[in-house]
DNA sequence: GTCTATATCGGGATAGAC
DNA sequence: GTCTATCCCGATATAGAC
C-alpha cells in the first residue's frame, strides 16, 4: 500500500513494480517529475535502466500509474461522507475532511508542483485533473448546501460558489505559493496556513456558539490534526 | 517597450536583442519557458542560433532579462499609491490596483506557470521573487492599515494578514487552478474571476454603503476594468 | 551583426545475453 | 527478471567565415 510508503522503503519483499512506483514518487516530490531521468529512478532502486523499462516502459506509464493512485485514494476521501449521509457533519469533521484532501495533495505533490508542464505532457492526466476536480468541487459544494439546510452557515448558493472556489484554490495551489515565497514545501506548516485561510473566508459565514468556533481555530493552530 | 509588445511584434525597426525579448517572452507564455529551445527562438524571429547567442548567452540570460523587467514594471504599479500618500484610496481604486498587479502577472504569466521548475532552475530569479512578493505583501499591508484607519474597513491585524494571504495566493496562483481545471489560460476571463474572488474574501469586512459596494461588484462583474 | 557548421552532452529507449 | 551495451535524438553551446 502506498499510502505507507515511508514505512515500507528500502523493504526488499516488495515487488519490484510497487518499489519503483514508491521511490518515483519520493524522488517526483523532492526534484519534479520532468528533473527526474528514469536512469535516476532506476539508480536510487539499484536496478539497471534496463530492468526499470521492463515494469514500466518509460516514465509517462509511471506518472499515469502514480496518477491513478492518487485518484483512487482521493475518491475514497471525498465520497465518504455522502457515504453515511444521514449522520449530518459537524464543522470539525468538515475542516478535518478538509485536512485529509490537502494531506493527500501533499502527498503526491509532485502533481502540482509544476502543473502546466505536467498536464501539457500527460493529456491523460490532465483529463483525470479536471474530472477529479470536478467531483471535488461537487461533493464540497453538497456539504455546504447541507450546512445550510441545518442552519449551521448562511450563505447564498453565489457565496457558497466563491467559497468552493476559494477551497479549490487553496487545495491544489497553496503549495506553490508557499515555495514561491520561499518556504520549504517539505515542512507541512503549510497544511495548517492552508486549513487556516480556508477557515479566514468561511468563518463570516458560520453560525455556530463561539466556544466550538474557537476551539476549532484553536485546534487548527494547534495543529490537532497532526498525528 | 515591452509592454506594447504586440503592436510591435515583428516590427523590424526594433533592435535585434529587444525582439529577441519581445518574441521569447511571447513563446514562453504559450509553451512554456522549459519547452522552449533557443533555437526555437532564433526560428520564430527568423535568425541564426548563432545570433541569438551573440545577443544573449543562452536561455537563462534571456529568463534574467524578462524576469528584470517584470520585476521593474511590477515594482512600477505596487509603489504608486504610497506616491501620493495624501490622497486617501477608495475602495474601487484599491480594487483597481489589484487588477493593475492581476493584469502584470498575466502578462508574464509564463513566470508563474511552473513556478517550482523556474525556481530551482534560476535561482536568482527566485530570490528576486521572494523580495518582490514580500515587497508585495507589504504594499497591500499598508493599503487595509490605511482603510482601516479611516473606517472603510473593519480588521483586526490578524485578518487583515489573512487577507493579505488570500491575495497573495490568487495574485500568483489563479492562472495555474483555471488551467488545472481545464480552462484556457490566454482567456483573460480569470483575471476577473481572480478579482472577484479577493472581493468575495474581503466583503464582510468592508464598512462603506450598500451602493457603492453594488456599483463595485457589478464592475468586476462586467469587466468595468478592460480597456 | 549575422550566418553555417559542428562539437558535446544527457535523457529516452531498445536489443540481446544471462 | 535483470543486466550491459548501445543507439537515437534534441538541446546547448561555440568556432570561424562573411
Amino acid at each position: 500500500m502506498i499510502q505507507h510508503a515511508p514505512s515500507h522503503m528500502g523493504d526488499n519483499k516488495m515487488k519490484t513494480a510497487e518499489r519503483i512506483l514508491v521511490t518515483a514518487l519520493d524522488i517526483f516530490n523532492q526534484q519534479g517529475e520532468s528533473n527526474v531521468s528514469s536512469v535516476e529512478i532506476a539508480m536510487e532502486l539499484d536496478i539497471s535502466p534496463g530492468n526499470l523499462y521492463y515494469h514500466f516502459k518509460g516514465k509517462e506509464v509511471i506518472v499515469a500509474a502514480l496518477f491513478e493512485l492518487y485518484q483512487e485514494q482521493m475518491r475514497a476521501i471525498i465520497d465518504a461522507p455522502s457515504k453515511d449521509a444521514d449522520t449530518a457533519l459537524s464543522i470539525e469533521d468538515f475542516f478535518y475532511y478538509l485536512y485529509l484532501i490537502i494531506e493527500k495533495n501533499h502527498l503526491f505533490r509532485f502533481l502540482y508542483r509544476n502543473p502546466t508542464d505536467l498536464t501539457d505532457k500527460y493529456p491523460s492526466v490532465h483529463k483525470g485533473f479536471i474530472k477529479l476536480m470536478a467531483a471535488q468541487q461537487r461533493c464540497v459544494t453538497e456539504l455546504l448546501a447541507a450546512f445550510e439546510e441545518q442552519g449551521t452557515i448562511s450563505a447564498s448558493p453565489g457565496q457558497c460558489q466563491q467559497m468552493v472556489e476559494i477551497i479549490g484554490l487553496v487545495f491544489s495551489q497553496a503549495g506553490n505559493y508557499y515555495s514561491l515565497k520561499g518556504h520549504d514545501i517539505n515542512d507541512d506548516e503549510y497544511l495548517y496556513k492552508s486549513l487556516s485561510a480556508i477557515l479566514f473566508a468561511l468563518l463570516p459565514y458560520i453560525k455556530v456558539e463561539q466556544g466550538e468556533l474557537q476551539r476549532l481555530q484553536e485546534a487548527i493552530v494547534n495543529r490537532a490534526f497532526s498525528e
